[in-house]
RNA sequence: GGCCCGGUAGCUCAGUUGGUUAGAGCGCCAGCCUGUCACGCUGGAGGUCGUGGGUUCGAGCCCCAUCCGGGUCGCCA
């Protein structure tokens, strides 16, 4: 049976006289008078307009309700009253037979389609199928489909395979929570679905493969945030055999900038070589390891400038203070409280500040503990007339966040500081390779330990005697930020096993722990590996920044809500006692609900 | 889990200092309208103001508890 012979969005005004069949969904009536009405059909494609003059159809249009899908057999006629706004305007569809193909039972709908992004997001969620009929909603998705395909072929046009990898796998020690499915053959035993395929591209690299991708889900039982979907999401995972970080940067620096400027709502992007930035200076100049370049703003150290002129909050042994001095600020007072106020929201510290104005004279905020040392403070900070200075004080990571978050806030607030309509790229390279953890206080290793320390074996044996402070040691390890969103991080990875346990040694494990927590890598690496580094940026996050979508929601087909529940499914859900059985699993009630 | 904001018609929201019968836009239903295109006009239906308790002569509004949603921090090798 065929349905049409032309889509809804493809009639023109050569096509007048012509017999067509279309079919689509009823998205608009407009009756005019009693035997005249418009009919909007739509597509995938696009709209098209009937028009019904005879009264039979009045009545079998009347009897239906919006939403349902027709399939109209007519000729094509050049409008009367064109629409110069839609690409069918010229023309309009006249019917000789209307047929239902699928009835809409409700003549109210949980929202109007054309209007759904303005309804509550657990309600489209629910009804994502009306959701994103609306071409709006759909434009994301259709978006994402074609950003994929590229990222695909320019892998493929730098020599990488795509190969899969196991979605049940063991579950690992490290990192996120794990989602774990019970074993039915295995009572007691779980597979854990995969935080990322870390492990057997790493396995893969030591089977030989040279170049590896895949478009990859990955499974995290973690909260969710605006940019961060709970539970599953994707990335472009990759990893290359015998290549150093720069290797790695210069596949992606390749890759992404072209696609970038084509799908983007800017059509700008950083032009190869991204600036590389090492961790302790992104923390120093912007507060924050990953950084909004589009910003021109910097924070300095003002410790030594400003202790000690009995401001409380500047005081305290510990106490570090960072400036942020904004030229040219015209901002009003008001937009000056609202600022300090967000600021505090997202750092969790109040942000300090004082101006020095068109006459050159220090004002507002704190400026009166800034008067009696106004020359030292204008010296150091370069200031002049019309200069806003934001303030941070406390201890170091405290301030230097506070600092970050007054940045970005600025940024927004300031569009002589921001050069927005791009894509700005960078590298945060020299990640430290330990921490002292905030519970333990003890040293634990700072991102993950499959990175390569810079140094290899000869630095860690000197941590470990005492010659050099581990906390000084950093990792072939890098984030790939854009506009300030994280969009990965990658390593060249430790793929020795004696250099594998020395760095493990430093924060009390031994070679046991190793085999115990990564046996197939530890095993697969005493058999000759070769060294290798790869990188994963998220899917969802680069679709995002493409489309410019407020959240990660917005351009994933059928996403879960906050509370990690796909409400249109009714997942997570209750299952039958049998399916429990099999698995030998009995589930404790919680206290509350006893 | 902490903090902040919110929950009023199918949807989006307004609701003054606590005071008569809780409103608007869109949607829905009915009628009118022969060139609409966010069609227009007239009329109508539709509400346990999240839930439970309290204060008060009187609560959508104030207080307490609780549930749900959003943001943010924690968390995310």
């Amino acid at each position: 049976m065929q349905n049409r012979t032309h889509t809804c969005g493809e009639l023109r005004l050569e096509d007048a006289g012509k017999q067509v069949q279309l079919s689509g969904w009823m998205e608009n009536v407009r009756e005019v008078g009693t035997s005249l009405a418009f009919v909007i059909l739509r597509d995938f494609y696009g709209t098209t307009q009937l028009v019904i003059e005879t009264e039979e159809q009045m009545a079998q249009i009347r009897a239906l309700n919006k939403e349902s899908t027709i399939s109209v057999k007519g000729t094509v006629r050049e409008r009367t009253s064109k629409n110069p706004n839609l690409p069918t305007g010229d023309i309009e569809v006249v019917p000789e037979s209307i047929e239902v193909l699928g009835k809409c039972r409700y003549n109210e709908l949980p929202f109007q389609v054309t209007r759904s992004k303005d309804a509550d997001e657990n309600l489209r969620l629910k009804y994502r199928y009306l959701d994103l009929r609306s071409p709006d909603v759909k434009k994301n998705i259709i978006m994402r489909c074609k950003v994929v395909a590229e990222l695909r072929q320019a892998m493929m046009n730098h020599d990488f395979l795509e190969i899969t990898t196991p979605i049940l796998t063991a579950s690992s020690p490290e990192g996120a929570r794990d989602y774990l499915v019970p074993a039915r053959k295995h009572p007691g035993q779980f597979y854990a679905l995969p935080q990322a395929p870390q492990q057997f591209k790493q396995l893969l690299m030591t089977s030989g493969f040279d170049r590896y991708f895949q478009i990859a889900p990955c499974f995290r039982d973690e909260d969710a945030r605006g940019d961060r979907s709970p539970g599953e999401f994707y990335q472009l995972d990759m990893e290359m055999a015998f290549a150093s970080q720069e290797d790695v940067f210069e596949i992606l620096e390749d890759v992404l900038p072209p696609i970038f400027a084509k799908y983007g709502t800017y059509n700008r992007a950083s032009a190869a070589p991204f600036a590389r930035i090492p961790y302790l200076e992104a923390m120093e100049k912007y507060g924050t390891d990953k950084p909004d370049l589009r910003i021109d703003l910097t924070c300095q150290d003002a410790t030594e400038l400003l202790k000690g002129i009995g401001f409380g909050p500047f005081e305290g042994e510990q106490t570090v203070i960072k400036a942020v001095p904004v030229s040219d600020m015209t901002c009003t007072r008001k937009q000056i409280d609202k600022l300090c106020a967000d600021v505090e929201v997202v750092a969790g510290q109040k942000p300090y500040w004082f101006r020095m104005d068109e006459k050159g004279e220090i004002v507002g905020g704190i400026a009166k503990f800034i008067q009696p040392v106004k020359d030292q403070v204008v010296e150091a900070l370069q200031l002049k007339p019309n200069t806003f200075v934001g303030l941070s004080a406390g201890p170091k990571g405290q301030a230097q966040k506070t600092a970050g978050v007054l940045i970005r806030q600025l940024g927004a607030l300031c569009p002589n500081h921001m050069d927005k309509e791009q894509y700005a790229f960078c590298w945060i390279v020299d990640f430290p390779m330990y921490e002292i953890g905030e519970e333990s206080g003890e040293l634990e290793f700072c991102h993950n330990p499959f990175s390569m320390p810079n140094g290899g074996l000869d630095i860690l044996k000197k941590a470990a005697s005492g010659e050099v402070d581990p906390l000084s040691i950093t990792a072939f390890q890098y984030d790939l930020v854009c506009n300030g969103v994280e969009l990965s991080s990658g390593a060249v990875r430790n793929h020795d096993p004696e250099i594998m346990i020395e760095a493990f040694k430093l924060v009390r494990l031994g070679e046991e722990d190793v085999k115990a927590k990564f046996p197939a890598m530890y095993n697969a690496f005493c058999y000759g590996a070769p060294p290798h580094a790869g990188i994963a940026p998220g899917v969802d996050r680069m679709v995002m920044l493409l489309a410019g979508a407020e959240t990660i929601r917005e351009v994933i087909p059928f996403p879960m809500n906050k509370n990690a529940q796909d409400l249109m499914m009714g997942a997570p859900g209750y299952v039958e006692q049998k399916q429990l059985d099999e698995l030998h699993i009995c589930v404790v009630k919680d206290e509350k609900d006893e």
